[in-house]
RNA sequence: GGAGAAGUCGCCUAGUGGCUGAGGGCGGCGGUUUGCUAAACCGCUAUAGGCUGUAAAGGCCUAUCGAGGGUUCGAAUCCCUCCUUCUCCGCCA
């Protein structure tokens, strides 16, 4: 959520950047009418709470000092300006919904290094690192690999749950298990983030905290009890909300946190892209890494958290590149994301592994995460960052496809294998 | 799932309709004293919003005693709903 000031003074910059990232921005031109009216009746609504509060007060001293029927009368004329505060009030919150209602609708405004254009074809692409492999012949994807070697059954997964779910089997398994444990391993020893297992399943006001509710429902696993709760789409919503309504000590910042957790995503409007293999399941693995941050770091924080995530496919062995998201393809709450790519040979392009943002104040304003500086400054927002770190499905796809060799075999790299029993190759 | 108890200012606690945004203790901050430390004493110690306004500041007002409604001229205090925690029973991993 932007800050209702902020938007206030500085409207025709808000407007741009948020046209700037594709937001149609007609919501806006009722903003500066109802901010004006919000104020001016919450003068009045206050004025006449401040006269009742010191009627009530006379009619207190009145009433001990024995005069009855002063009392009694002054009771009426007061009761009328209970009435109008009433009235007014009800005013008061209709313009203060409207007005809230446009404000969470927004999304973030993208940071000044943000590339300008309205879709992906804009992004820019920040660096690469290591080689794809060449092959001599036209490499397998990871279905027809994970399918003749046994670890991979989609079929069976679509008969028990429908389509865009997976089954790993024996070593496939195995192999999702030890990346897991790797990724944590890297990100907790190596990377001092600390390790949460939270609640797969959150209320909607947890939703509302890291921006995915009001607006993106749709994309939403809702459980059907009537306490209107949601599995998470990503461990970001339960580690963000973790501080939500608190007032950390600014000595604690960052707070690097993170978390495997399996991620349910309904995504109506994604079908027939990806249609095959495990490239977009309605459930998959993903360690992810969330960081907490004084507003003044966060851009730094940013750099070396997509560095973190980078780090688990260099010492897999697996090329990549990194993107910086232009504004029309940010996330609704995100100011600057960078996106890795991992190399997939079946595809011979770079997809998306990881998604590194940088979601300043908006986040902490929305689950009311604040700091001080000093034990005795005030209060301000902190910056929230989240990013993969990384996607295990995809890591699964690249680790698969990369490594595979001509005879349908995988080799595992040397740094996995501590974490795979299963020995250094997948043999059909 | 059943029965009961409780939720007050960082922590502990006082407070059953007006003198309470809220007292006391602890902790924290500042000061006096001091060779140093400690002790003692004094002062300060929430958040949000609105108005006013300054070089900074400040001043005035409103709201907040788990949350939301209600009763009342007036609610921490009375009523209702919900949430959370604790105890006991049941059930279970």
């Amino acid at each position: 959520m932007l800050d209702i000031n902020f938007v206030r003074d500085n409207f025709e910059l808000v407007k741009d950047r948020l046209q700037s990232r594709g937001f149609s921005t007609e919501v806006l031109d009722r903003f500066t009418k109802l901010e004006s009216e919000r104020r001016t009746n919450i003068r009045k609504v206050d004025d006449l709470k401040a006269l009742r509060n010191r009627e009530s007060q006379e009619i207190g001293a009145l009433m001990k000092s024995g005069q009855k029927e002063q009392a009694e009368s002054r009771r009426q004329q007061v009761r009328q300006i209970g009435e109008e505060i009433a009235e007014r009030e009800t005013a008061l919150n209709a313009i203060k919904e409207e007005l809230n209602n446009i404000l969470v609708g927004l999304p973030n405004l993208p940071h000044e290094t943000v590339p300008v254009g309205r879709d992906e074809s804009a992004n820019e692409e920040i660096k690469r690192w290591g080689t794809p492999p060449s092959f001599a012949y036209e490499p397998r994807d990871h279905v027809d690999l994970g399918s003749a070697l046994g670890i991979l059954d989609l079929e069976r997964a679509s008969k028990i749950s429908g389509a865009r779910f997976a089954i790993l089997t024996g070593l496939g398994a195995r192999l999702e298990r030890a990346l897991i444990n790797f990724c944590l391993e890297l990100q907790t020893r190596r990377h001092g983030y600390q390790e949460v297992l939270p609640p797969f399943i959150v209320t909607g006001n947890t939703l509302f905290g890291t921006g995915q509710l009001p607006k993106f429902e749709a994309d939403l696993f809702k459980l059907t009890d009537e306490r209107g709760l949601y599995l998470i789409p990503t461990a970001e919503v339960p580690l963000t909300n973790i501080y939500a309504d608190e007032i950390l000590d600014g000595s604690s910042l960052p707070i690097k946190m993170t978390a495997y957790t399996p991620c349910f995503r309904s995504e109506a409007g994604s079908y027939g892209k990806d249609t095959r293999g495990l490239i977009r399941q309605h459930q998959f693995d993903k360690v992810e890494l969330v960081k907490i941050t004084r507003p003044d770091d966060s851009y730094d924080e940013l750099e070396t958290l997509t560095a973190n995530a980078e780090a688990v496919l260099e010492e897999l062995g697996l090329a990549y590149r990194r993107v910086a998201l232009a504004t029309g393809d940010l996330g609704f709450s995100s100011a600057k994301t960078y996106d890795v790519e991992v190399w997939l040979p079946s595809q011979n392009t770079y997809r998306e592994i990881s998604s590194c943002s940088n979601c300043e104040a908006f986040q902490a304003r929305r689950a009311g995460i604040r700091f001080r500086r000093e034990q005795s400054s005030k209060p301000e927002y902190v910056h929230t960052l989240n990013g993969s770190g990384l996607a295990i499905g995809r890591l699964w796809v690249a680790l698969i496809e990369n490594y595979q060799q001509a005879d349908g075999s995988v080799i595992i790299p040397e740094a996995l294998q501590p974490y795979f029993d299963g020995g250094d190759v997948i043999r059909p």
